[in-house]
DNA sequence: ATGGTGGGGGACCCA
C-alpha cells in the first residue's frame, strides 16, 4: 500500500498537478492539507476518473482544509476538532486491515514563538497538546495506524537548513519540538521516513515561495511527516520524498509530496 | 532588521 501525503495549498488552483502525482507515484491513497474548498466544491470528477473512488473530504471557506482520497474503500470515517473550533484541520478513515488514517493540518503558528504575545502559536501548542492527550487515552500503540500531513514542526537539527538560525523560527522552536517529540512518544509513533533516513542527512519537505531561487539556496524545512504505530514499522518498505515537485510548472505548492510504502 | 511570494476573495487574512 503507498501512501502519499501533501499540502497542496489550494486543490482547485493544482488539481492539474495532483493528477501529476498521481500519474508518476501511483498512491493507493493520497491525504491532502490546505485544500481551501467547502466540500459541494472539492473537484471529485477527476479524481474518480483515476480510480479514487472513495473520497474523505472536510474543508472550509478560504483556509484550511484536509482530505482523504482512495482507491481502497473505507471501513469508516470521522473528523475530529481540536480546540474547540471548528476549523478542519483533521480526518481519518479505517482502510482495508483495519489500518487507521488520519490525515492531519497543524496550526502554523505565527511569526512570534511566544504564547503570550501571540495567540497562533499558544494555539498551535494547544493543538498538539490536546492531540497527544487524544493519542494517549483514546487510541492504543497496539492498533495499526499511520498519522500523516503538514505537522508544520521540523523537529530534528537536520530536518531544517541551519538549526542555530532557526531556533528563535517558529516551526523549530524548543517548546514546540518537545511537545511534538512527546506526542510522537505518547504511543511510540515510529518516524517513517526518518526510518529510512539517518538522522545525519539533511531533508526537506517545504520551500518558502519567498527565496529567489529555492533550489540554489535549499533553505528548506522538514515540516511534513509520516508516522506509524509499532505494529507497522515492519512492514515499511520504503519511502519517497518528491523533491522535483517544488519545480513543478507553472505554479508548485510550497510543500512537496511524502510516501511511503507498506507491505500490508 | 527587513522584505521577499503565494492563495483566497474582493479588504485583508493566512501561510
Amino acid at each position: 500500500m503507498r501512501i502519499a501525503t501533501w499540502n497542496i495549498n489550494s486543490v482547485r488552483m493544482r488539481m492539474d498537478l495532483l493528477l501529476r502525482l498521481i500519474d508518476e507515484a501511483q498512491p493507493d491513497v493520497v491525504c491532502l492539507q490546505e485544500t481551501k474548498v467547502v466540500d459541494a466544491d472539492f473537484p471529485m470528477a477527476p479524481l474518480a476518473e483515476k480510480g479514487y473512488a472513495h473520497a474523505h473530504v472536510h474543508g472550509m471557506k478560504s483556509y484550511n482544509g484536509v482530505a482523504i482520497l482512495s482507491k481502497l474503500p473505507f471501513a469508516s470515517r470521522d473528523v475530529q476538532h481540536w480546540c474547540g473550533k471548528q476549523d478542519c484541520r483533521h480526518v481519518f478513515a479505517e482502510l482495508p486491515g483495519g489500518i487507521e488514517l488520519h490525515s492531519v493540518y497543524i496550526p502554523a503558528g505565527g511569526d512570534i514563538p511566544d504564547p503570550e504575545q501571540n495567540e497562533k502559536f499558544a494555539h498551535k501548542l494547544q493543538f498538539v497538546d490536546e492531540m497527544t492527550e487524544w493519542w494517549t487515552t483514546r487510541r492504543s500503540p497496539d492498533r495499526r495506524m499511520v498519522m500523516v500531513g503538514d505537522l508544520n514542526i521540523a523537529p530534528l537539527e537536520n530536518d531544517v537548513w541551519s538549526h542555530k538560525e532557526l531556533l528563535k523560527i517558529v516551526s523549530h522552536t524548543p517548546v514546540e519540538v518537545a511537545k511534538l517529540t512527546a506526542m510522537q512518544a505518547s504511543i511510540g509513533w515510529v518516524d517513517a521516513v526518518r526510518h529510512f533516513v539517518p538522522p545525519t542527512e539533511k531533508l526537506y519537505t517545504w520551500w518558502s515561495y519567498r527565496a529567489k531561487d529555492w533550489a540554489a539556496s535549499d533553505r528548506g524545512r522538514r515540516l511534513d511527516h509520516i508516522w506509524v504505530t509499532p505494529p507497522l514499522k515492519d512492514a515499511l518498505t520504503g519511502h519517497r520524498i518528491l523533491r522535483e515537485a517544488r519545480g513543478w510548472e507553472p505554479k508548485p505548492s510550497d510543500h512537496v509530496p511524502v510516501m511511503v510504502d507498506l507491505d500490508v
